[in-house]
DNA sequence: GAAGTTAACTTGCAATTTGCAAGTAATGTC
DNA sequence: GACATTACTTGCAAATTGCAAGTTAACTTC
């Protein structure tokens, strides 16, 4: 599997646009599925990852870490009470996605009849951007402490 | 090429999270550049989204707009001036995505130290979203006006 | 302390998707 | 009538992804 930090968009010719350039590290379908669950859902292990609903294949996944991790996006630490394990953890580039992942979330939400997400998450969402993003750092920062101390 | 709706999605399982909804829709490499060309350049005609920087090949720009209009993010209008040409235009479903274009663009534009976007583009959007979707809508609308009167 | 188990991957191969270059069909222009 | 344009489609090669089955190192259990 892709090697090559580059290999996502290298067949995409350059520009200038950051769209663009945000695309070229998190525009498919599983990037975005992997932040959401270190981000949004506290997820930190391999397993954890692999366990999600969406079903990722493990040659992807690691291929993914192994991306972010590249972008500063994430990091890898080594689990010092079980050596077998890895701990990945956003940095704060990495963080500064979550405004991309709740805008997400929140079209998804007013758009799919069918969605799982809260009734009124879109509408508070939207009626108040910024009291949500404070909520919600404060929902993970609390989610961190929590995994810090396992 | 894909003619199947749901190809893109179809070897992901399925999950009730609306982030893998939108990811359904547009979490590939070139669906939002299709819809950041339509909703912030302007831009209508099939030849239009070609000329972009980023070199979307033709058949896979015929896919990602038979989706978007089968989405109902789009609907594809003839030209009564000339047959040939289509005109794509934008639903409201699909103006709706103006906010997550603009997170990812701010996102973009204030990772990539070789941005082309404006030097106060992100800090001005981070300061205050509203405001400047309020200065958006009224950027596009003036350019839809423009577009109509060709 | 040997035997089984777990965690995080890697590997090989088949199925899908994408890119590229070259059509094609309908319409418009000279 | 001949040539150009527009919005596509087609065929094939190259890249990406999924699936199932390893592999390796580090626990855990008896």
């Amino acid at each position: 599997m892709a090697t090559d930090l580059m290999s996502n968009a290298s067949r995409r010719e350059k520009s200038n646009c950051p769209i663009s350039y945000s695309l070229d590290l998190f525009g498919d379908r599983w990037t975005l599925l992997v932040l959401r669950d270190l981000i949004l859902h506290g997820k930190t292990r391999f397993a954890e990852f692999q366990n999600s609903a969406e079903k990722i294949a493990s040659n992807t996944l690691a291929d993914r870490l192994r991306r972010l991790e590249e972008q500063g996006i994430l990091v890898r630490n080594a689990d010092r009470s079980d050596a077998r394990q890895k701990i990945y953890a956003v940095t704060k580039k990495g963080l500064s996605l979550t405004s991309v992942l709740l805008e997400i979330a929140a079209w998804g939400a007013s758009h799919d009849s069918q969605t799982g997400a809260p009734a009124e998450f879109a509408a508070k969402f939207y009626a108040d951007r910024e009291g949500y993003y404070r909520v919600h750092r404060q929902r993970i920062s609390s989610l961190f402490e929590a995994q810090k101390n396992r």
